[in-house]
DNA sequence: CTGAAAGCGCTAACAG
DNA sequence: CTGTTAGCGCTTTCAG
């Protein structure tokens, strides 16, 4: 049999006899042959690997946006090609240009905000490209996600209406977190409207999440102790932050309230619930990939999600 | 200018003039040229990728791993490709054919058990092949790991020493987790040489792991409430079953003493710090990638970390 | 220092 | 259903 007749076996196209195909078979497993797609890709123009861009690893969102849109590359027979950028537009750019390079059949990165660079490949690429976790801005191709602002402004509306009104915002320090800087802003924006200032900022970077949701706590509580609600950027330093009053016997949610973000599972082993707000990790992952599977480049595609408030224990009913 | 040249500018190959280089930037930059690497790797035989298999990314120590293997991989120029096989060795075998076929610069995976075809697979690869987390077994090429056996030993050990006598082990329930395995099969060996015999055991699987840790814990202690430790497979199962017991006003570690294992830093952030390991997983993730960076195939490196015991708050004092 | 020729190992597109 | 013929876009090798 020719290679050609190989071929067409391995890759389960065009008709072949099932004798001949068994042989094929056969012959392939005795001999431990691996097909090189290397040569494949460039004869086919067709390649199975997929980029996945994500600032950091650390925050177990992204491995979950991962996870979930690995299950669903994986039964396309799609492979995910990770890159992780530290929150760093010329790193990003540096991946995008390495993972380029394999001209894969799609991308998939977390947010909207790229440099000039990044985005002009991206536009070039000829594939479907994802922006993921974020909606509130210009896509380049796709976009999966959730507003960001609109998740701080519904916070700020609930708290308010819960009737908190000395408010404090605890985050990182991480100028191109874009995401968290959203949410803080939509937050302030509600809250303004209300004639309500932030009584107090935090925060920090580096280190255990947790373990700085605990100092973070204490410091601005120690600079102003009439605090009456804590918004923590995300679950993991909310959770530290929860444990910290708890500590000191302070009334959660009477005499003082709590929110987080991520909607993280975590959540879930407290001793009181964190009230949160999903931040849909797993959709995200999920219809990204099924954009990229779907293979049309330049579809435009924009799914909003719209992630709940879980109020949890620490807010006061209204 | 040819082709040629292009190619030895953009690679940094062979002797090129100043000027010659200088139109090849501008002009590739102003086309927004990306060279094909598909093209590039078939001609060269040699390609920047990276295969680094995990069973899951849900536990922390497999993206922390990653990020530390991501980072000298990318210090190097190379790219990690990234599978997850679910603690699956059939998964693994299809995930880790798929990555074989784009002849990777080097195989990064997680543990020393793989099914034959994988063992066959790895063994014909040809280049540097990294077995992580563990060396308690045969490594087909290079190991980079600990000892789960004699973590699990040395624990039982410490905590005999303390005078603890009525111990429970909880951890997850899969049957492929051999290191989780492991672990608790040092423990009881040394456990057993001393007399003394595992008073309770739990296992879960699914869901939160620290909502379980809270579940597994009140389970066990309701079963057999004179239990004086609790040894948990992960840290946030751990913290979590520390939690349960801080909620209940449990003497700690006076009348019961817990500890887990990962040295996760999520422990700062505990009320208490609860006693574990480090599982060395940046360590882990830094050695294998250098390992591959090398590119000796065959090398047959082993580096064994040996993780010192954290004890926290959670062990009484000898 | 620069160029020309000859593939790398497959698959698309045709022929039989 | 099976085989043949051309490349895919680079890099290797060898000449200038």
């Amino acid at each position: 049999m020719s290679e050609m007749t190989v071929s067409r076996v391995l890759r389960g196209r065009g008709e072949v006899s099932e004798a001949t195909r068994a042989r094929v078979i056969a012959a392939t497993r005795r001999l431990g042959y691996v097909p090189n797609r290397i040569a494949g890709g460039l004869a086919s123009a067709r390649v199975n690997l997929v980029a996945v861009i994500v600032p950091s690893l650390a925050n177990m969102i992204f491995p979950e946006v991962l996870t979930a849109a690995s299950e669903v590359l994986e039964a396309a027979g799609l492979q995910p090609v990770v890159g992780v950028t530290g929150y760093d537009p010329g790193r990003e750019e540096r991946v995008l240009y390495d993972m380029l390079a394999w001209r894969p059949a799609g991308v998939i990165l977390a947010g909207l905000e790229h440099g000039a660079a990044a985005r002009a490949m991206l536009r070039a690429a000829g594939v479907p490209v994802v922006e993921i976790m974020d909606v509130d801005g210009e896509a380049i191709d796709a976009a999966v996600g959730i507003s960001h602002r609109r998740v701080g402004g519904e916070l700020a509306a609930a708290i308010l209406a819960a009737g908190y009104r000395r408010i404090a915002f605890l985050g990182t320090l991480m100028p191109f977190d874009h995401r968290a800087r959203k949410r803080m802003e939509g937050f302030e924006a509600v809250l303004a409207a209300a004639g309500v200032a932030l009584a107090g900022r935090e925060f920090y970077s580096g280190g255990s999440a947790l373990a700085k949701g605990r100092e973070m706590t204490e410091a601005v509580m120690g600079r102003r102790d009439d605090l009456d609600f804590l918004y923590y950027s995300n679950d993991v330093i909310g959770a530290g932050g929860l444990l910290w009053c708890l500590g000191r016997g302070l009334a959660i949610p009477a005499r003082l309230g709590l929110a987080g973000f991520g909607g993280l599972d975590l959540i879930d082993g407290l001793p009181v619930r964190l009230a949160t707000m999903d931040a849909c990790r797993r959709e995200i992952g999920r219809e990204a990939a099924r954009i990229v599977v779907a293979g049309r480049a330049g579809s435009g595609a924009r799914v909003e999600l719209a992630p709940v408030l879980i109020p949890g224990e620490t807010i006061r009913r209204p």
